[in-house]
RNA sequence: GGGGACGUAGUUCAGUUGGUUAGAACGCUGCCCUGUCACGGCAGAGGUCGCGGGUUCGAGUCCCGUCGUCCCCGCCA
């Protein structure tokens, strides 16, 4: 039998009471997370989302309270009244912030029981992750989890506080809207009163924040939700959370300032001084430095190591002594064994003609003197591991190796991402040995919010990327692809190449790189009518296909359009970077699997006939 | 669309060369216990070895298919 609530009012939550609260009578609530039965006297965890209390029942106190605390179970929700106790000096628990005290119950109200649950939000890890999604709301009980939604809060808030006083709006724009198919998929959203008409969920609210900008706003925000219908991964979810905004009469650095600083507040409100303003690289010297876009700080980038070798070493090596050689260390990782380095092989991208010496001992026995200078130019330590990655003299493979001066070419960058991605999973293998990783687990802790703010400047590396391509080449297709979005302005000095060079058009277009990951994108965009047109005919785009699909915008830029700009951020993964954890459904509170399956509400779902036809859509399959 | 890992009790996992009745820990149930905090002690329950088919005297184990979860490539302007 249950007992009611009636006009009891919680007094203090499960995690506040300290020694100075001694002998105060409270009223706690909570769910038990753990009893301790010890005949005549029993002990109750009380759990809430601020921390765990002690309940002590003793039948020679309060023989009814006792006897509910008997048939008290894990997850049941209940009441304690009682007043609180110091503990005596030998049972104080230091392990917990309420250890010094605990209730003494007079009595005691089991408001709701529970079925046994498949897991225990007291456990400390639960691996099967089937389990935790659907039953979401009991893995949502643990501790890290309200911890990482606690962080996400107050990083929202902090975010919205900081863009409020600089000046920005908030303005929500359509989650129902035109489909102006760009990169992603499409979700699609049928018209009951158009037939055969479909709105769309937004993959971002791009197209509407410009128009807000022409509209005289001049500095809009939204934490808005975005859909894309493309396959996940452990950092990407069908719909994320992005924090989007744009101004008007920007340069990149005001927009640069904006996001520096709204950053900063969002880490200092989880206790984190995050040193401003952040490191720039261009795309090129990203591809040459680190061989991937988004580079990871926290360890040391490739080094130019051609010069150790003359031109007869390249020839007996097999390397193309026109394509890049370049070393990447990792540190404390040492030697491979021979087992290591086979295990490793899959690990490496061989399809685009580059190859990799991981065996430095072979190295020093056939040419001591090039690789005694690897090691120098790579500024190697003893128990550095040490790998070349290089273009192979021996696979002929169909990429351009066009050079336009100034650019890298696709053969040179192929071998740069090689030598990049291998870097990363080597990285992300040997993360235990370096250890350049471990210090973002559990700087958000506890300790560092009470504590005062900690020096986040080794854990957390943010770079802005800048400079990248106008456009990227389809070998497929042999046409220019926007390497971004097409609204993206050129650089005023190389607009004269549109046609005429595309390869060497820079687009005033920068990402936000952190930890490795890629955090978000901007750009100056495209403010002039005719720059938009002459940029959608580069892209191969005929007059009619761009006012059929963006005449609405081509109009709107022609009525008096101001220079804009601006960037989207994604929060899910500046959430998942604070939380030290590697998937965005670690922050996400219901998130989907890799199938894209909401395994809580199991979603999707057929729906019925009558549905259907009140939509006119009529399935093929199913 | 492709590649890889995994799937055994509620949970985490073990299960040898294919061989008797499939095990452990935690959890769960009952009893005992007044200082535990991962309480302890005794007893007990709990299994369609993801599913389907095949090979075999015999399959958790081998083969084929299928489903699910995770990771990666493609994709994500």
């Amino acid at each position: 039998m249950l007992d009611l609530l009636g006009t009891l009012t919680r007094t203090h939550t499960c995690g506040e009471l300290r020694a100075a609260d001694a002998g105060k009578s409270v009223v706690l609530l909570g769910w038990v997370n753990r009893r301790r039965d010890h005949g005549n006297l029993i002990f109750l965890d009380l759990r809430d989302r601020y921390g765990i209390t002690q309940i002590v029942l003793d039948k020679e106190v309060g023989e009814a309270a006792h006897a509910k605390a008997e048939h008290s179970r894990p997850e049941y929700v209940v009441a304690a009244v009682g007043k609180v106790r110091l503990r005596d000096k030998d049972v104080i628990n230091p392990k917990m912030p309420t250890g010094e005290v605990e209730i003494v119950a007079s009595e005691l109200r089991i408001l709701n029981d529970a079925k046994v649950p498949p897991f225990s939000p007291s456990e400390e890890a639960i691996g099967n992750e089937e389990v935790r999604l659907k039953y979401r709301y009991i893995d949502l009980r643990r501790p890290e989890m309200q911890r990482n939604f606690e962080v996400r809060h107050k990083v929202a808030l902090a975010v919205r506080e900081y863009l409020s006083g600089e000046g920005f709006f908030e303005i929500e724009t359509p989650f129902m809207t035109r489909s102006t198919p760009e990169g992603a998929r499409d979700y699609l959203v049928p018209s009951r009163v158009h037939p055969g008409e479909f709105y769309a969920l937004p993959q971002s609210p791009q197209l509407f924040k410009q128009i807000l900008m022409i509209s005289g706003m001049d500095r809009y925000f939204q934490i808005a939700r975005c859909f894309r219908d493309e396959d996940l991964r452990a950092d990407r979810q069908p719909e994320f959370t992005q924090i989007d905004l744009e101004m008007t009469f920007p340069q990149q650095e005001t927009i640069f300032g904006v996001v520096e600083g709204f950053m900063a507040a969002a880490f200092k409100a989880v206790g984190i001084d995050l040193p401003v303003p952040f490191p720039k690289i261009s795309y090129d010297e990203a591809m040459r430095n680190y061989g991937i876009d988004k580079p990871d700080l926290r360890l040391p980038g490739l080094a130019d190591v051609k010069a150790a070798f003359t031109a007869e070493n390249l020839a007996a090596l097999v390397i193309d002594p026109n394509l890049p050689v370049v070393a990447l260390r990792i540190p404390k990782v040492g030697e491979l064994s021979r087992k290591e380095r086979d295990d490793n092989k899959p690990l490496f991208d061989q399809r685009k003609g580059a190859k990799y010496i991981d065996d430095l001992k072979r190295l020093e026995k056939g040419f001591p003197e090039a690789a005694a200078k690897v090691r120098e130019l790579a500024g190697a330590e003893a128990d550095d591991l040490l790998i070349i990655v290089a273009g192979d003299a021996a696979t002929h493979i169909q990429a351009s190796d066009t050079k336009t001066p100034g650019r890298l070419s696709e053969r040179e960058i192929a071998v740069y991402s090689a030598a990049g991605n291998f870097r990363v999973e080597l990285a992300r293998k040997y993360a235990e040995r370096h250890g350049a990783f471990a210090v973002t687990d559990g700087v958000v802790t506890d300790e560092g919010r009470n504590t005062g703010i900690v020096d986040g400047s080794k854990a957390f590396r943010p770079i802005w990327v800048t400079d990248f391509p106008m456009f990227e080449h389809d070998p497929e297709t042999g046409k220019w692809m926007p390497a971004h979005h097409p609204f993206t302005s050129p650089h005023e000095e190389d607009m004269d190449r549109l046609v005429s060079d595309p390869a060497s058009v820079r687009a005033r277009y920068y990402d936000l790189a952190m930890n490795g990951l890629e955090l978000g994108s901007g750009s100056i965009r495209i403010h002039q009518q005719q720059v938009q047109q002459e940029i959608f005919r580069a892209l191969g785009m005929s007059d009619e296909e761009a006012k059929a699909r963006f005449g609405f915008f081509l109009e709107a830029l022609q009525y008096g359009t101001p220079p804009h700009g601006g960037i989207a951020l994604g929060l899910d993964r500046l959430v998942m970077i604070l939380a030290g954890a590697n998937s965005l459904r670690e922050v996400i509170a219901f998130p989907k699997t890799a199938k894209a399956i909401d395994l809580m509400v199991d979603a999707p779902t057929p729906v019925s006939e009558q549905q259907l036809r009140e939509l006119h859509i009529k399935p093929t399959k199913g």
